[in-house]
RNA sequence: GGUCCCGUAGCCAAGUGGCUAAGGCAGCGGACUGCAACUCCGCCAUCGUCGGUUCGAAUCCGAUCGGGACCUCCA
């Protein structure tokens, strides 16, 4: 497995702390709205990451977290005229049914900011206690000077920043990329601390969480390029003054979504919601996957209706072995092994370990695909298409397509070769009839 | 001002020094078929522009044009 690293700008080998573990952690959602489909990419992408792991037999400790304090929850809670509490649960349950509709497992151990306090607030008295800190006002914040290596994720120069370039300064901070580990709060929900009632700030939530959960330092942190500065530049800074490391051996970060139709630019305030997509999701998700992870991924209804109609393809396929293969009881039986089919998977799975280019494992997928549409058109060449078959489960897997199909009852198989009877005996009225039924039960498609 | 991406056929997209530039969609031409759908076979690009390095470049360097991201809480 090879693995781009943000840090070192590199492809580098994978090689886990521990033999057979890969422990990694995700940035997860601020739970005051809908995501949106721009949200969606990681949430698709490194449940990827996992499931190829797991693939290749490693126990994934997959942590992402829920930023459940934060100023735009104050905000979104004084709009919808509901608590906080309310509002988070609201988005934390309709976050996670979106995962699931995108085909993500929602198995994973999902830490929230407001069950975290006490890490939390030890964390920031260990940072001030080793002088990486300092209070004003009832707020600390992180002194960046503090810190040698700052810049190093995101290379760059402290001082040759663009100061205040979107936020005014606060002259607070002795310096003005120092950030905010609490935050002094005089509404909405807050915790006591050593410095009074407040919360977290976003930074420290993700590295105190790390720590605790985790106790060293972990193999993989991900999440959206935007987080590359501040955010993870700043959990490193943090993770570097407590216990000098860099928190993670591998940062990665995948690129963003760009919507190229103007009109649903986010300038204009349109944005996509995955709620709101009409398609199949499973469309979304190979979209998702056609495109290197870290590249821009171009969203247009032009795009997106390819790969949806892409999806209906490799589905059909799939489906049709499934009940070829079911009709004659064979879908539990031994496969041999075929050559072409054991490249086509090797061909995948090295695509898969090199740096998960899912672009290029979808292109043996898609070879695998015609090639069991070649077999399915010979009459007895049913040996192959088992292994063919057996093989495409497992990229589904890998890649977290979802398709879920009924095996065979007997009044579908009977139905079935009454169908075939009557186009030998051509009967065309009764076939026409019968090739209806087996359509809407899905066994022909 | 700083850091960093990208520009490959109508569309999406691999490839990052060397056989005739993957793959998919769309298109075109065939085959199969009771009809239709599905499916299969075949065809379809010299890599934004200019210059340089090299025996050899889409791949390296420079310039230029165009698009984009980040520079305090946005995946």
């Amino acid at each position: 497995m090879r693995i781009f690293n943000t840090l070192t700008h590199s492809v580098e080998p994978f090689k886990p702390i521990h033999p057979g573990t890969v422990n990694m952690y995700v940035c997860g959602p601020t739970v005051y709205n809908f995501i949106h489909i721009g949200n969606a990419r990681p949430v698709i992408f490194f449940d990827v990451v996992r499931r190829t792991f797991e693939y290749l037999g490693y126990t994934v400790n997959f942590v992402s977290n829920f930023t459940d304090v934060d100023d735009k929850i104050i905000t979104r809670a004084k709009e919808l005229e509901i608590d906080e509490i309310a509002l988070t649960q609201t988005f934390i349950k309709a976050f996670l049914d979106d995962v699931e509709r995108l085909g993500s497992t929602t198995k994973y151990l999902a830490p929230k900011a407001t069950e975290y306090m006490q890490p939390i607030t030890n964390y920031i008295a260990q940072l001030i206690d080793q002088g990486f800190a300092y209070e004003v006002d009832g707020d600390v914040y992180f002194d960046v000077k503090k810190s040698p290596e700052y810049g190093i994720l995101s290379n760059r120069q402290i001082d040759e920043q663009e100061l205040g370039s979107r936020i005014a300064v606060n002259d607070k901070k002795r310096h003005p990329l120092d950030f905010t580990l609490w935050k002094k709060t005089t509404e909405g929900v807050k915790f006591s601390s050593p410095w009074g009632e407040g919360r977290p700030g976003w930074h420290t939530e993700c590295a105190a969480m790390i720590d605790d959960i985790f106790g060293e330092k972990i193999d993989i942190h991900g999440g959206g390029a935007d987080l590359v500065f501040p955010h993870h530049e700043n959990e490193i800074a943090q993770a570097n003054a407590l216990h000098h490391h860099h928190l993670a051996n591998i940062w990665m970060h995948n690129g963003h979504l760009q919507i190229d139709d103007s009109k649903m630019s986010k300038s204009e305030g349109t944005v996509i919601y995955v709620k709101d997509l009409t398609v199949d999701p499973m469309g979304f998700r190979l979209l998702t996957l056609g495109t290197y992870y870290r590249a821009p991924l171009m969203f247009n209804d032009e795009t997106l209706n390819t790969y949806t109609n892409e999806w209906e393809r490799i589905k059909r396929t799939y489906s049709q072995a499934f009940y070829a293969l079911d009709l004659i009881e064979m879908l539990d039986s031994e496969a041999k092994n075929y050559p072409d089919i054991e490249i086509l998977h090797d061909r995948f799975i090295d695509a898969m370990t090199d740096d998960f280019n899912t672009a290029n494992a979808l292109t043996h997928l898609y070879a695998l695909v015609k090639l069991l549409n070649q077999k399915m058109r010979e009459e007895d060449a049913f040996d192959i298409m088992l292994a063919a078959f057996n093989n495409l489960k497992i990229m589904f897997n890998i890649l977290g397509l979802r398709i879920s199909l009924k095996r065979l009852s007997k009044a579908d198989r009977h139905m079935y070769h009454a169908w075939k009877d009557a186009r030998k005996n051509r009967d065309f009225d009764r076939a026409d009839q019968l090739r209806e039924k087996l359509s809407e039960r899905g066994i022909l498609s």
